[in-house]
DNA sequence: CTTGGCACTCGGGAACACAGAGTGCCAGAC
DNA sequence: GTCTGGCACTCTGTGTTCCCGAGTGCCAAG
């Protein structure tokens, strides 16, 4: 269907657009790139490749630029992603390895993430789902009141304060923490549920209602919290670019949800996921794509992190920083 | 210097301008504020008026604008803040009342405050130096590691581990622990460091070399955030305005250090503070305002909090949500 | 299949004119 | 003295026209 040298022209022209901004005619295009064939021969290709939605010309008499379809084909098949240099990847070690708890970490990742790729970039917390249960805490505050505090292994921390039905002694309170410790330590969050509710049949009488407020809390928190926390950085990086809606993209950007869905469901497999312009599921965001990544500890994605910019990207970078920065990150929380 | 009508005409151009974002001229400024004069003598007034450096023309033959000047004596004088609508305060006080831990409650006025002005809030987590230790854990984590977790009386939570130089049974650890928290508990956090000073003195020899390295670690985490953490929404709301510099304004935005400055330093009176276009101290953000406050419970100011938007916004209005945001939030922390 | 030639198209910039809004100033009215 | 109406003047913004140049599509020849 497309011979060796379309292909190359379709490359060229998606370098030359990513790098110019502006659309590439065939002149130009076969100067620049040394393809050993004419401008005209160039033209011919470049009109089949339109043929076939590759490319598309904004008016007649313009140059050529890339369509959504382009990029895709450009990303799946004609080209590689681009390591890091040695520099680049030295520095990310040595910002990330000063980060003192999980939300410094994910702070300067995403600034990393931002700054390097030069544009927007969004990281999701790790889940509390596939995060286990490191200590459970039960603090007294008053008479009728404690606070619950839960630390995952991977050093996330969620505390409640708890209204009691009861006066309780603080050492019920401290056999209860140790009762709780011993169940839940190590647990996978998913699996609290069904631990927590065998653990309740177990407990003595004069407990249960404690129990009950205590447990129930706990629960709730896991459920709030399944709506993940996702920061970004790097929105002055957008200011340059006139081709997307601004007003658009900052408002997706702050809607937690809309940014959920674009960095992918967990599941996806952890390499890298590339979703270009229109592919994407919310509309105001066609026109910019996503190059995301899932990061975690050993071989379990904990969450997602990735950058947005416009559809005219260097994928090839991009990919290669994304790539690299979610397995720095990865080895940063295994090592804490 | 100036008699009333000129002070009339000043705030006409200033509320006129601020609602149609175009240069007024003295004619259809006579007809909608009904000055009783004719637009002839509001010409001599704003004559008048921009000699004295309140109000300018961007050309010549163009209408007025007013200048900082304009707007600081409009604020100054001509203006009352405008207290927010019934509904709009219980809207704030049920939204508010919804959030579970700190973070949340930070989430929420920040998003909250950026809905009601239609601009960019910004807010700052409260402050650990003003707060007080409400609760020191120690919790085990392998033989010679800890995690050291604060928990201050405005919800907030840090946590550090900790890697000992000894092994540590768990009971010299509670036993510790114990020790910690009759001391430090109540103690306001710029005094934690002459208390622990104090009690590291009294403490049983063998303990020593541990709860050396456990308060160091202690003070460390004070340290570290005194940098305080500010967050912000609404950048969408820029979007839809060119008289700024976006790009510099996105860049103070994700810069702490910037921010913190603008929101003024703690110090100030809790009461509203505006600045004014070149006012403030970051030349990125001449063109734009600046309207904060503190917050706190009770009477101590725990942080800041306020909203950045064009030198020409609804200083009233705005300054009214700003202020009515400040105080719920100081009673929702006043109240968990 | 490739190439050079050629006519055609269309966007973007320059030059220009024009209407409209607004000003400054002056002389007369209250 | 202060206000007012009138008048000439000065801009900006908009719409029009025109032209240049880059780029295309097609065709006939190599």
């Amino acid at each position: 269907m497309l011979d060796e040298r379309k292909l190359a022209v379709l490359r060229a022209v998606v370098e030359d657009y990513v790098s110019t901004n502006e659309p590439v005619g065939s002149k130009a295009l076969a100067e620049r790139h040394n393809l050993g064939v004419s401008p005209a021969t160039v033209r011919n290709d470049m009109a089949v490749l339109e043929e076939q939605g590759y490319i598309t010309q904004p008016h007649t008499s313009a140059g050529r630029v890339p369509t959504d379809k382009g990029y895709r084909l450009f990303v799946d098949r004609l080209s590689q992603i681009k390591p890091l240099s040695g520099a680049e990847r030295r520095a990310i070690e040595t910002f990330l390895a000063g980060a003192v708890d999980l939300d410094d970490v994910v702070t300067r990742t995403v600034r990393l993430l931002a700054q390097l790729t030069r544009q927007v970039a969004v990281v999701q917390y790790p889940s509390l789902i596939r995060s286990t249960v490191r200590h459970v805490e039960l603090v007294p505050l008053a008479e009728r009141r404690i606070m619950l505090v839960l630390i995952t292994n991977t050093g996330r921390v969620e505390q409640r304060v708890v209204d009691l039905p009861d006066v309780v002694e603080d050492d019920r309170i401290a056999h209860l923490r140790a009762v709780l410790n011993a169940c839940l330590d190590g647990c996978r969050l998913n699996r609290v549920p069904e631990t927590v509710a065998d653990l309740h049949g177990r407990l003595p009488e004069e407990d249960r209602p404690v129990a009950t407020t205590i447990l129930s809390v706990l629960l709730e928190t896991l459920v709030d919290r399944h709506d993940e926390k996702i920061v970004f950085a790097g929105a002055a990086n957008l200011a340059g670019d006139f081709s997307v809606g601004l007003r658009e993209v900052l408002e997706a950007l702050e809607e937690q949800v809309v940014l959920m869905r674009l960095l992918g469901e967990a599941g996806d497999s952890a390499a890298l996921t590339v979703r270009i312009g229109s592919e994407n599921p919310y509309s105001g965001l066609h026109g910019t794509s996503i190059v995301a990544a899932g990061y975690g500890s050993g071989d379990n994605e904990l969450a997602r992190l990735g950058v947005l910019g416009p559809t005219r990207m260097d994928y090839p970078v991009t990919m290669g920083a994304v790539r690299a920065v979610a397995r720095y990150v990865g080895q940063i929380l295994a090592g804490s």
